[in-house]
RNA sequence: GCGCCUGUAGCUCAGUAGGAUAGAGCAACGGACUUCUAAUCCGUAGGUCGUGCGUUCGAGUCGCACCAGGCGCGCCA
């Protein structure tokens, strides 16, 4: 149940008193409902008379007054109302209100929660995008698990979502990356080839070269005397690097929809086109032998070079074609989640989006903060070139991925977040994760009880009599209420992180319910009441941690 | 120097676009297993919301200035 029908009783009310007192409304008038902290202040409160009051300089507790005399006794489930402290409207609602939402958490399954589109967008958001020349790290792990849980929230809420992964397969490090394996491959054929100057170290690298004999054999022998064995070469290299970075996001629950090829737009021509949309509308100039992006033009606090003076182009201008790409495949919106080392980079981008003349306002870039691997109370020391990190692969077989899906989405995305891997791996109490989980392997457990028991309950829950339950069931149910505007605004906010602590907060009313009160009674409709409770919690814990990409147990 | 992020309980962090008496987990202390799973529960304790001004009926939340920590500021990607 959601609380649409507040707000249009609401509506209805304030023009109501605005009619009857000579209220000059505002246009633009949103009435919004806060939960209010006590539950003794009822199920939910409004402000509207307090903001209405400052606009026409009335009393606040009059202008409440008024709209509640508009209100009483229209709506359905409104029980009564109260005018309190410096003019809140507090909203007690009938137990119809949180005894119908029992019923629709059961009905409605895996739907429940999901609101239907009132606006529905076509979205695209692209994360992880980390470079095919190594193996993925906790940051790409933190980025995946941000990126899938906001594109599950805002499918929720009825958006056309699509998932994608920008493969970084043009450029230097590339070919960098090709010498390494190539000179790892020549070595297991028994030939020389030279490791490339700053070549990629790393096992990851010797175990490519070992993949591409396994399948190749020697059959690029030849690979330093002829560019066109070369280049397949590299494609071996790149395509098993990226199988490989597929492989280890799925077993994280995470598909792309599309893989995008920062190659093939390149082959396209995409970089000329830029070039040529920049330089006509004066946006771009020659400098010290390269083409410069009038960045300072847009906000950036210096201009960017596009064009190196070896006539190569820099990263921005492939990235600033490859937006452009975005821009005319025809989002709505489009969400960048980068990483903590990507920061300086946006003021350029997002300035050369506007040069191009797209709406940079379109764009959401959401920047991760640092990720800091905690074992024994000290931090990891992470060296990428030295081929000296945790990978998301390691991170993964030491701690789950229920688990380090869930502690990634503890903090918000911008904050910077310590993983503590030792508590992340605990079985204990301590760690959230189980403790969200186990309250659902609970109802499990009950269910099976009562079925090895034979306990006597009515098997359609949804016609079990609600009004048996008393007080804590009700608070419980309540919280049930929430569930949708909480994914609501989780998804309008972008923060998935809300979903963790709601489920906690969840699991914890359960849990002590649990303790205080058995389920299995000798009463059976009380007993069927209790189980469609409890089903409608299973429910809801199930359908936040699918938005988080966390596994729902049976038993524990 | 400029820009971005962060500063809330001993630790790690929430805090629903300004609302009512600032919350949770962990750690600490004291209790609860003959029970539908003790991976749980109940209780106790813990605060100058970094500092100072300001905005207003009302500020952890907004503005300004400082302080502290992290990161970024390349013809690298």
């Amino acid at each position: 149940m959601n609380k649409d029908f507040l707000k249009s009783e609401f509506d209805a009310a304030v023009s109501a008193a605005a009619a009857e007192f000579g209220w000059e409304l505002p246009d633009a008038l949103e009435i919004t409902f806060g939960v209010p902290k006590s539950e003794d202040l009822g199920d939910y409160s409004c402000n509207i008379a307090m903001v209405l009051a400052k606009q026409l300089k009335t009393n606040p507790r009059k202008a409440a007054e008024a709209i509640v005399t508009k209100l009483s006794g229209k709506a359905e489930f409104i029980d009564r109302l109260e005018v309190a402290g410096p003019g809140f409207i507090n909203i007690f609602l009938k137990d119809a209100w949180w005894q119908s939402t029992i019923r629709e958490a059961i009905e409605n399954g895996a739907e429940f929660g999901k609101s239907p589109s009132k606006n529905p967008k076509k979205i695209q958001i692209e994360f992880v995008s980390a470079n095919p020349v190594g193996p993925l790290n906790v940051v790409s792990a933190r980025a995946a698990a941000l990126g899938d849980s906001m594109a599950n929230l805002l499918r929720a809420v009825g958006n056309e979502v699509e998932r994608e992964y920008y493969v970084n397969d043009a450029g230097n490090q590339v070919i960098t990356f090709a010498q390494s394996v190539a000179s790892r491959y020549m070595t297991l054929i028994g030939r020389d080839y030279p490791f490339p100057e700053n070549g990629y170290l790393g096992d990851y690298i010797e175990e490519v070269a070992q993949h591409i004999y396994d399948e190749h054999g020697d059959e690029f022998a030849a690979l330093a005397d002829d560019d066109g064995v070369f280049t397949r070469f590299r494609d071996a290299s790149l395509g098993i690097m990226i199988e490989s970075q597929q492989r280890t996001l799925h077993d994280y629950g995470v598909d792309f929809e599309v893989w995008f090829s920062d190659r093939a737009i390149r082959e396209k021509g995409a970089l000329d086109e830029v070039m040529v949309l920049l330089d006509g509308s004066n946006k771009a100039f020659e400098a010290e032998g390269a083409k410069w992006f009038r960045a300072t033009d847009f906000g950036d606090n210096r201009d960017r070079v596009l064009i190196k003076n070896d006539g190569e182009a820099t990263y921005l201008l492939g990235d600033l074609a490859y937006h452009r790409d975005k821009y005319q495949r025809g989002f709505d919106t489009l969400i960048d989640i980068l990483g903590p080392d990507h920061q300086g980079q946006v003021q350029g981008l997002l300035g050369g989006i506007e040069a191009m003349g797209f709406d940079p306002n379109k764009m959401k870039m959401i920047i991760s903060g640092h990720v800091r691997l905690l074992r024994e109370g000290n931090a990891l020391a992470m060296s990428k070139r030295a081929g000296d990190f945790i990978s998301m692969d390691e991170l993964l077989e030491d701690v789950g991925k229920d688990a380090a899906r869930y502690f990634f989405l503890l903090r918000s995305a911008s904050s910077h977040l310590d993983f503590d891997m030792d508590l992340a791996k605990k079985e204990t109490p301590e760690n959230p994760v189980y403790y969200v989980q186990y309250a659902h392997a609970r109802v499990r457990s009950i269910f099976k009880k009562a079925e090895e028991k034979g306990v006597d309950y009515d098997s359609d829950l949804c016609a079990a009599d609600l009004s048996l339950l008393g007080q804590d069931e009700a608070r419980i149910a309540k919280r049930l209420c929430r569930f949708e505007e909480m994914i609501e605004r989780s998804a309008e906010r972008l923060e998935p992180h809300n979903i963790c602590y709601y489920l906690m907060d969840l699991a914890s009313e359960f849990h002590s319910y649990y303790n205080k009160t058995k389920v299995l009674t000798e009463d059976p409709p009380l007993t069927s009441a209790r189980l469609a409770l409890s089903e409608a919690v299973r429910q809801v814990i199930a359908n936040g941690l699918a938005l988080i990409g966390v596994s729902p147990p049976d038993a524990m």
